[in-house]
RNA sequence: GGGCGGAUAGCUCAAUUGGGAGAGCGCUGCCCUUACAAGGCAGAGGUCACAGGUUCGAUCCCUGUUCCGCCUACCA
């Protein structure tokens, strides 16, 4: 058989994208309903369709693949389900600047033909991602690929709002909720990002109306809402103030007073002034105040957050220095004109939360509207108790209570969003039974539904309303919150409501691989709907992965200039290093630090298995003999034993979710076992091409590596099956070959002990050099002696093996006295004895160096003894502590006992030579 | 404000439930030895953040402090 030859150095640019492509011609990732296997599925968190690789994706998939390929290749019937959500904001956001760059907008173009341009601009430039996620070796099932607003999941999703509401679980009202000056929606609570900010505190005085000389002092953050107060609150047990309530105060820069009011929740006495303004259209705490004393609201900001006010609700002055001005720009004014009146007392600086939009950071504003609202805490009731019951089990557990607390203390999900990208609500109501045509809105010509208007929900637009009016049915603007549809993903995407045999199949899911940071946004409402709409959790495992910073610990930014770039580092090192960085990094519960270094420390690692491979495929011409592993060579014997035991680590550890033992696990293996013992120690048998055992060591070295490369496949697909494919192999690709499992017959504790021994005398040769400073390239004579029967004949048998490795001639297998014969340096450990000559070294430096030795040694016998000598420590310690003690005390004087004789040695060798 | 996690070699992290702390990368020295210089061999390097406490004994358990993260929150 002609033996295939590599290149010296691995590049993996070519060899990933044929095999990728091979792989998805062959169909290797296919998920078959028919297939026999115990199923294993994971729905891959959808990436936003505007979105492009980085770290973190290349964390959460490599992690994701690593799962479906090992669990492939143990026969399961795997599924690893991909799409892309449609990022509702975020895509409405990238076509509206391509809009704005063309001199239009979606105003001018109207709904559909808006619709119809996002559909363009996802056709054609929508779903990078999903491209480059097939350059990571994602083993997805392209062929289920899907989408949140394909017609599927967007029936799915009409199906889900339809029966929540049915059910009351869903309804619309006017409320206060997060809205978005610049993407003009509104926004659930948790897209709402909180950072602290060093603001102002100001106080301001308010006059009582029936004694203008009488001043109530009161501290705001935020002064320009003082325009729409209408009330403001003290505590009703504060004595300061407890006489003031019921009276009234002249609002500053306007002509309306306002009552003063006693609120014990709103005011915290020991806050401030003790007294607040309450602005109810306009901060939630106020709006909760307003209900409890029947306060009017006050609308003073448009919906772009621009003061705009009736000419009653100011001074006609300052209505008009700040009529139509951004809030950040009204602020300064008002603060002057309070300054300019005498009202204001004092301004400090203060710190405080800032709310921003998770999607463009600008501030946002509590604003009144009507809105669509899933009414939560009977849809979380029972995803509090599938965590509780393990029926849900969140990986690593320290996440459990951070979900269970958010859980039991859930808000209602503000769902509709005032955008036009996204599942359109299918609400309709009834102009006619409304009684007039609603009004129009000028902006975007979308109708404005009055609050009052009754909805039909249905999936469809109904033939006509409850009172048979059929010629004014509008569909309510709003889309739905895409976490909405999110939320359905490990079902929708299965086909429901459907009931497929993938629904069948597939459902629960088995893991759910994902960040922390859409714990809530995106697990926590999979759960709920799971389980409302399936009646079964949607996964049985969440493992919850790192976050990706830099080297420095930072989050990777954009702005910040910090991003590695998971294209460039595939580009620059190859995908397998990438990849196995990202497992071997994948600690729980950790930041993950990403540094370039570490990831060309594992390109360096598939550069070796690359050259193993070379080595093997230049050693393969030859008969090869299969023999029992009993019967098998020593190397033969100790590298199957310790493959054996890296199966068992492998598989143990993935199966807990530790990429990174797992890992390690092979790294170690691999390169220091594999490499750098087994094959060193095999290279003289292979030398005699037509020996017996040259036979059935290449006949080992071709097994264990194909081995090798399965065990390692789920980590570095590219690099695996390239090489497979060169190796003598069944099947006609690694993907589905079976995942190497435990062999009894490898196991050799016999082999692994003598090779234990090995490594002592290799130890002590080492160690001799070391003292004697001879260099390395030095040929050396040692003499060695067994200090057991075992020790003995192992160190016979492999004499010329020991000579091999140590590069050393004529080893001399002897007694004690023969190592420890005159101008020998001789060491010793527990089951071995090393002499060494000293002809030529630097005694003194040599004597310094054992000395130091000493030094040390004599320091921890000390301590050791001091320890035994402790009347308490005897006492108390448990026997087997105490007999470690012992032990080591005589471990430590005899190796104190050796160096001194050492010593001995050396001076008179020293002696020696000043004689001669 | 509340909660959680972390602090171990120059860096990144391990360490089966308290009994002299390990690995990778980096560093130093010597080697281009026919698989691999993206390599080999050898080596140096630690007051386990700080202060108390429990214990015969603490990197590990307890308390406090400092620093760093994250989550959460309506002190105007």
């Amino acid at each position: 058989m002609p033996t295939p030859q590599l290149d010296k150095t691995y590049s993996p640019h070519d060899v990933e994208d044929r095999w990728y492509q091979r792989w998805i011609d062959a169909g290797l990732f296919h998920a078959d309903t028919t297939h026999p296997g115990q199923p294993y599925s994971i729905v891959i968190p959808p990436p936003n369709v505007t979105g492009s690789l980085h770290v973190g994706h290349a964390l959460n998939n490599t992690l994701q693949d690593i799962l479906i390929r090992w669990r492939r290749m143990q026969g399961r019937n795997t599924l690893w389900m991909p799409g892309m959500d449609h990022a509702g904001i975020a895509t409405q956001n990238v076509v509206e600047r391509h809009l704005q760059a063309e001199g239009t907008s979606r105003e001018a173009l109207g709904r559909d033909a808006f619709l119809q341009r996002v559909w363009q601009w996802k056709e054609k430039s929508g779903g990078t991602i999903l491209s480059q996620l097939k350059r990571l070796g994602a083993s997805c099932d392209w062929e289920r690929e899907r989408f949140t607003m394909d017609e599927g999941l967007s029936e799915a999703v009409r199906e889900v709002f339809v029966r929540l509401h049915a059910d009351g679980l869903l309804y619309r009202g006017e409320r206060l909720i997060n809205w978005c000056p610049r993407c003009l929606t509104a926004l659930s609570d948790i897209e709402v990002e909180h950072e602290e900010i060093t603001g102002k505190l100001y106080t301001i005085r308010y006059a009582l109306a029936d004694d203008p000389a009488q001043v109530l002092l009161v501290a705001t953050t935020r002064p320009e809402t003082l325009l729409g107060d209408t009330a403001v609150a003290v505590h009703p047990e504060d004595e300061r103030y407890r006489h003031l309530i019921g009276k009234q105060v002249r609002l500053p820069l306007t002509t309306r007073t306002i009552p003063i009011v006693g609120d014990a929740i709103l005011v915290d006495r020991e806050f401030g002034t003790g007294a607040v303004k309450i602005t109810p259209a306009h901060d939630f705490n106020d709006f909760e105040a307003g209900e409890r004393h029947g306060l009017p609201r006050i609308k003073i900001l448009d919906i772009h957050a621009h003061l705009r006010m009736g000419a009653s609700l100011a001074e006609s002055a300052v209505a008009e220095a700040v009529e139509g001005l951004p809030v950040a720009k009204a602020r300064p004014k008002i603060e002057q004109l309070l300054i300019d009146q005498g009202r204001m007392e004092k301004t400090e600086s203060h710190k405080m939360a800032l709310g921003k939009c998770y999607r463009c950071k600008t501030v946002v504003e509590p604003l009144l509207s009507d809105q669509w609202f899933v009414k939560i805490k009977p849809l979380a009731e029972p995803a509090i108790q599938a965590v509780e019951d393990g029926r849900v089990r969140i990986l690593p557990d320290a996440w459990k209570n951070n979900y269970l607390g958010w859980m039991r203390d859930i808000k209602d999900w503000c769902v509709s969003r005032q955008i036009w990208w996204g599942h359109q609500i299918p609400a309709w109501y009834c102009e006619t039974c409304y009684g007039s045509p609603f009004l129009r809105r000028t902006s975007d010509g979308a109708p404005l539904i009055p609050s009052d208007a009754a909805a039909i929900v249905a999936k469809s637009k109904p033939a006509a309303c409850s009172k048979g009016h059929s010629d004014a049915l509008v569909q309510d603007p709003d889309v739905l919150d895409t976490w909405f549809s999110s939320a359905l993903w490990p079902f929708s995407t299965l086909g429901w409501p459907k009931q497929t045999p993938e629904l069948k199949m597939f459902y629960p899911t088995s893991t759910l691989v994902t960040g922390l940071d859409i714990l809530f946004f995106w697990v926590a409402r999979m759960i709920m709907m799971g389980l409302k709409f399936m009646g079964e959790v949607p996964f049985r495992d969440v493992y919850i992965h790192a976050l990706v910073r830099d080297a420095e610990g930072q989050k990777m930014s954009k702005s910040k200039g910090n991003v590695i770039d998971p294209l460039h580092v595939m580009e620059q090192f190859g995908t397998d290093a990438l990849r196995f960085t990202m497992a071997a990094m994948a600690s729980p519960g950790r930041d993950v630090k990403l540094a370039e270094e570490r990831i060309e420390g594992y390109r360096n690692f598939t550069n070796k298995i690359w050259n193993a491979a070379r080595f093997l495929l230049m050693h393969l011409d030859g008969e090869r003999v299969t023999v029992s592993p009993a019967q098998g060579s020593f190397p033969d014997r100790w590298i199957l034993s310790r493959l054996n035991a890296t199966i068992r680590t492998v598989t143990q550890e993935l199966e807990q979710y530790r990429f990174d033992r797992a890992s390690s696990a092979l790294y170690q293996f691999i390169w220091h076992e594999y490499c750098d013992k087994y094959i060193e120690m095999i290279k003289p048998a292979l030398k005699e091409q037509a020996s017996e055992q040259a036979k059935t060591t290449r006949q080992t070295l071709v097994e264990t590596f194909e081995t090798m490369m399965r065990l390692l496949h789920p980590f570095m697909p590219f690099i695996t099956e390239e090489i497979w494919q060169t190796l003598p192999h069944e099947g006609a690709s690694i993907v589905r070959r079976p995942y190497p499992t435990l062999r009894a017959d490898w196991d050799s504790p016999d082999a692994e002990q003598e090779f234990s021994l090995l490594e002592e005398c290799r130890g002590l040769m080492n160690q001799e050099r070391a003292i004697l400073n001879y260099p390395a390239g030095k040929r050396l004579h040692f003499k060695v002696h067994g200090k057991t029967d075992h020790a003995s004949t192992t160190f016979q048998k492999y004499r010329e093996l020991i000579e091999y490795m140590e590069n050393v001639d004529n080893l001399l297998v002897g007694s004690s006295s023969e190592v420890t014969a005159p101008h020998l340096l001789t060491l010793t450990s527990g089951s071995a004895e090393v002499g060494t000559s000293m002809e030529g070294a630097d005694l003194q430096k040599a004597k310094d160096n054992v000395l130091k030795q000493l030094a040390l040694l004599q320091k921890e016998a000390a301590r050791t003894q001091q320890k035994l000598g402790n009347p308490d420590f005897v006492s108390k310690a448990p026997p087997e502590v105490l007999t470690d003690h012992h032990d080591r005390l005589a471990r430590e004087s005899r190796m104190i006992q050796l160096f001194e004789q050492a010593l001995q040695q050396i001076i008179s060798e020293q002696k020696h030579n000043h004689t001669a």
